[in-house]
DNA sequence: CTACCATGTAACCGCACGGTGTCAATCACG
DNA sequence: CGTGATTGACACCGTGCGGTTACATGGTAG
C-alpha cells in the first residue's frame, strides 16, 4: 500500500494494532514512545519524528519500502532512466504548493 | 528496498538527487524545506519530521510502500493471520531495546 | 590566479514535539 | 450497581527541530 500522507501510515498502524488486540499503552511500551505520541500519531500528526514512526512500525512488524514512484512494480527495461528526464523537466517550472496534509 | 533506518532513506534521497543532478538548494526549494534540513537529513538525522521526509520523497518521485514485515513478497494464502499470533507471542515477553539509530 | 557553485557547519531563535501526569468518557466485565 | 481497562484531551515543561543567516571549505571553470 502506497503511503501518500502520514495518515496512511497512521491508519495502518491503528488497524494493525487492533488486529493484534493490543492497547496503545502496550504498543507505546513496545515501541518506546509515550502513549500520547501513539494517540496523536494515530490521529494523523504529520510532524511525528521519522525515527519514532519507524520504531512503531517495527514493533508491529510492518515495514516501509522505498521505491520509484513511476515504476509500478519492477524496473524491467532500463532501470530508472526514462523518468529522470521527465523529472528534470518538472524542475524547470518551479514553485512548490503541496499541502494535502493536516 | 527495505527501510530499516532513516539512513536508508537518506542515502536513497542523496543518490536520487545526484542522479537528477540537482543541488540541495534546488531540492530544498522544490520540497519546501530549508537547505539545512536537506543537508542534515541526508546525513541521517532520524528526528526529521515524517511529513517533511514525505515532501522530499515526493519531490524526487520516490514513494514509500507500507507492507507486512513477514510477507517477503505477496501474501497469497490467508492474508496476515499466521504472523499475528507470532507477534502476539513476542508481546508476552516485553522490554524494548531497539536503537540501531544514532 | 580569481570567481563561482555546492556543501557542511556554526550561531541564533521561535515554537512545538514529545514526555509526564491527570481527568473524563466509554465500554466490558462480574 | 461498581470496577477496571482503554482512549481522547488537557496543562505543563525542557529540549531540540527547523528556518535564517553567515562563514569556511573544496571543486571547477575562466
Amino acid at each position: 500500500m502506497s503511503v501518500r500522507s502520514i495518515k496512511d501510515v497512521a491508519a495502518a498502524v491503528r488497524g494493525r494494532r487492533h488486529d493484534l488486540g493490543i492497547s496503545q499503552v502496550e504498543l507505546a511500551r513496545r515501541a518506546g514512545v509515550s502513549r500520547k505520541w501513539i494517540s496523536e500519531f494515530e490521529a494523523g500528526k504529520s510532524t511525528a519524528e521519522f525515527g519514532l514512526v519507524l520504531r512503531v512500525l517495527d514493533a508491529l512488524a510492518l515495514s516501509l519500502e522505498l521505491r520509484d514512484a513511476s515504476s509500478t512494480q519492477d524496473g524491467p527495461s532500463d532501470r530508472g532512466a526514462v523518468d529522470l528526464d521527465l523529472l528534470l523537466n518538472r524542475f524547470r517550472a518551479s514553485d512548490a504548493a503541496e499541502a494535502g496534509d493536516e
